[in-house]
This record gives structure tokens, sequence and C-alpha cells, in this order.
DNA sequence: CGAACATATCGAAGTATTTCGATGTTTCTA
DNA sequence: TAGAAACATCGAAATACTTCGATATGTTCG
């Protein structure tokens, strides 16, 4: 993984609504819509719609269009493959 | 790991000069002389001090006094414990 | 087709981060 | 003890990020 990719996981990680949002991914089983953050993330959509996007970008998360909903779902490989980064950081 | 301190660490992971720095880190057998990073990083010397201080704030190096030189090393617990978290993230 | 719904995009305001030059502090050494 | 060396701090400028209201786009359903 290049230092660029490193840095983009790393700053879309960086902010407290994101955590947020990952860690509710978990708890419903991986799948979330975007309706369902309004529910826990006190930001207008806009703000949510932008969050979804940068984690979109990063590839934390996919985002699949379900007729007028989006679905999302988080991406295992991709952290793995940030902790892989993370462990070679060590000696 | 509460969320506020893995907001910072990701922060502290978020920034091209600060990842050369741990890279750095890692060659040098996790021992680093702050002297050696103008080597590498091409900043100003204030610069490097406030980057260095991001990323001993974050515990993610150790600073030690030696006379007037400062030495910096990896703590390795750190980025395990900020590893266990991303795993928590996964299902 | 037209209204309502779900989400994305745009532009602007507020806030945070990065960077620098200038200067301060501590420590070593001649 | 004076000067240099290593690093920290301060204040300001430039840049980037977060957030919002307004509006646009695409989708469903009556």
């Amino acid at each position: 993984m290049d230092a660029k990719k490193v840095e983009k996981i790393s700053k879309a990680l960086a902010d407290p609504n994101r955590l947020l949002i990952l860690k509710e991914l978990r708890k419903n089983k991986n799948c979330l819509y975007c309706t369902d953050v309004y529910e826990f993330v006190d930001l207008t959509q806009p703000s949510i719609s932008h969050h979804l996007k940068l984690l979109t970008d990063a590839e934390l998360i996919i985002p699949t269009k379900e007729g007028r909903n989006m679905k999302y779902t988080l991406n295992n490989k991709m952290i793995d493959q940030y902790v892989n980064f993370l462990q070679t950081l060590k000696s």
C-alpha cells in the first residue's frame, strides 16, 4: 500500500462522525442505509453524504445502489491492507 | 481504545511528512534523532518540531532527552492497540 | 405524468491544520 | 562564562476540512 493511500485512509478515519458510521456499520451486520445514519449522526443530509463519500473514496466502505437508496458495506479487505501497512512500521 | 484516541492517532497518520518520519524510524532500527529528520523531510526546523510533537502527543513515538538532543523511538504498543481497534470494526 | 422521496452537488462560512520566520530555552564546549 | 548547537514556542499566513442551506439528479408510486 503506497503512502498516498495510507494518508487517505488515515484521513478518513480521523473524524468522530466517520468513526461513528464505521462502528454502526459493524453493529448492523456490515450493512447500512444512508437514511439509517441520520439516527445516530447529528448532522444535516449534505454533511452525511459528504462523510459517506470520503469513506467511499478511501474504499473503506462499498456503496451499492438499490433503487433510490444506497446500501453501504464495510470493506474488510481495505482494513486488512491498512493493518498490514501498520505492521510494517514495527520492526 | 476510545474514539478520541483513535481520532488522534488517525490524524497523526494522515500526513505525508509524518508517515515519512515513521518509515525512516523503522529503517533506523526504531531510533531517530531530530537532526536526522532534516535529511529526508524538506521542511524547516519549527515544522519538523511540530510534526514530531503531534506524533508524540498521539503516543506513536516516545521522546527521550539525551543532553541537548532528542531521541525518538517507535511505540509498538500503541500501534498494536490501534490495530486492535481496527480489527473490532470488522465483523 | 407529477409529486414525493433519497441522495448528490454547489457555494459559502467557520474552523482546523500546515508552514514559516523570529525568538526563547536548555545544554554543551572552548 | 560566552557562544554555538539542538530543540521548542509564538504569531501570522496559506491551505484544507467541516458544515450548512439551496438546489439538482435520479427513482418510485399514485
